[in-house]
DNA sequence: CGGAATCCCAATCGATACTG
DNA sequence: CAGTATCGATTGGGATTCCG
């Protein structure tokens, strides 16, 4: 990356482009959410898939991947058999769900109001 | 939209997810954060386009054309030749620039971490 | 049980060209 | 100037199958 070549983009220093690019993608703020709601408790995969409706294994399986891959949530392994792989939020998950949960918080406010304006836009 | 179609999914009470849908879009929140640092100023398409360096002329319309129809964003069009047409925040539009904000300085602060730990998974 | 691998479709985005 | 139209490349994500 960062292709200093021409039309160069925007600039590197755009942290939140980056974040949004991860928690923008499909199932991340709902893991989130849902490890956020478990407090200090695990979560075994099974069960957030559970929790997560319409989820497919393969999504919930590369959402948590790259969420921990981001140090946003910590993976534990206990190897019975079958395996049991419980997730929770890190600190660095815990920090992200505060100004996560003010958006929720917006987007529960004011997604009516976006209907509403879309449906005045559909004249 | 309106997914009362069939590809329909989880439940529909999750706004959170139809909010990032939207902000989560490549330009959007660069778009929103530009037009918020210009506060009560318009600002002109041209101008939007130099502020938000790798847009497109299309991906700027579209992006616009999404954020008005949202109610986000209002545009005036000066009737002249060539014409102008002028962005701006509306108040609602401006009450999501709040929590996007508290994201941005998360995104800001943490985003060093982000990359340390995908750094240190790259084992 | 919790994934990894593969396949495939749909949506997204960029480049380019054209218009009022 | 501020779009719209079209096309092609890239990506996200769902279904399915297989593995430890």
């Amino acid at each position: 990356m960062t292709p200093s070549g021409k039309g160069d983009l925007f600039d590197p220093a755009c942290p939140t482009r980056r974040l949004l690019d991860r928690i923008g993608t499909k199932w991340t703020s709902m893991a989130v959410k849902v490890l956020a709601e478990a407090g200090e408790d695990e979560v075994r995969f099974a069960e957030l898939q559970r929790r997560i409706p319409g989820v497919s294994q393969k999504m919930l399986s590369v959402t948590l991947q790259s969420l921990t891959r981001d140090g946003l949530v910590a993976r534990r392994v206990e190897p019975t058999v079958p395996p049991r792989v419980h997730y929770r939020l890190t600190v660095l998950g815990q920090s992200l769900e505060v100004p996560l949960a003010a958006l929720r918080t917006w987007a529960e406010e004011n997604m009516a109001a976006i209907d509403r304006a879309n449906a005045a836009a559909a004249d």
